[in-house]
DNA sequence: TGGTAATTACGACAAAAATCGTATTTTGCG
DNA sequence: CGCAAAATACGATTTTTGTCGTAATTACCA
């Protein structure tokens, strides 16, 4: 089994899967205006951001008519990990339970979201028995 | 009240910042000894860039001697936060839950942990109330 | 005191990431 | 068909980050 490491997205590539992520795919059109809402830079400059990651295989695209459609390559869970594991690593001191704690104690959750938290945590705690 | 943006450290930055934080304080040479273990760049590379985090004041000096120690001059706590930030908003959809249960899905946690955070899981829920 | 080992200062360069201008292509429609 | 609008392709440039070589400085001690 060969396995290809998977690059890390840059922030803005980061930001432009989040927008693929949350739409399934997308233009290059789509995501631009998208990504207007909060920065402001030329439309080429997604549409070349968008091509690198093509070659980069982070994203594919079906390009059979005139307008290109984009396709997210990788999965948000994969990326997650990614990210997170070299949080936990260089942030948390190894602890990803560190993690966990700043990141309630700084944000709020809804009574539900916590108690999903709840749930896995008494299965960890089953499973480690 | 005047507050001044913090800038986000770089990934080199990062790597830095967690030596200081572990030491309190440390020289280059204590910074650049520890970044080998995993790394390998030259000396003057890890001081180039202290130099750099000085002026960017993400780290404070004493250069009263000539070997100058460095301390820490942005929190653990705050960089932490800056990053989860991000990255909730980027790669969990804005919601900090999402990155618990992935974090605690994923990786091992303690016992003792796992406690603490049902302990903070609970707080929360009475305030909710 | 003078030499040398360790350190900092500084500038230049390389690599990676982001930005954009312009040319080319495609497609639909009058 | 032929033109205009919208899209892609592509190259060049800028900015940011990381790297290092070399010169200048400092402090110690033989």
């Amino acid at each position: 089994m060969t396995l290809i490491k998977q690059t890390k997205p840059t922030e803005s590539e980061l930001e432009i899967l989040h927008v693929l992520w949350n739409n399934e795919s997308a233009t290059v059109r789509t995501v631009h205006e998208e990504l207007s809402k909060t920065k402001d830079s030329g439309y080429t400059t997604t549409l070349k951001l968008m091509q690198i990651m093509f070659e980069k295989k982070l994203v594919t695209r079906d390009d059979s008519s005139k307008t290109h459609i984009y396709q997210p390559a990788v999965t948000r869970e994969k990326t997650q990990k990614q990210f997170l594991n070299k949080m936990i690593d260089t942030l948390f001191a190894g602890s990803p339970a560190n993690l966990v704690l700043q990141a309630l104690g700084g944000h709020a959750a809804s009574e539900e979201e916590l108690e999903k938290i709840q749930l896995l945590i008494n299965d960890l705690k089953m499973q480690g028995k």
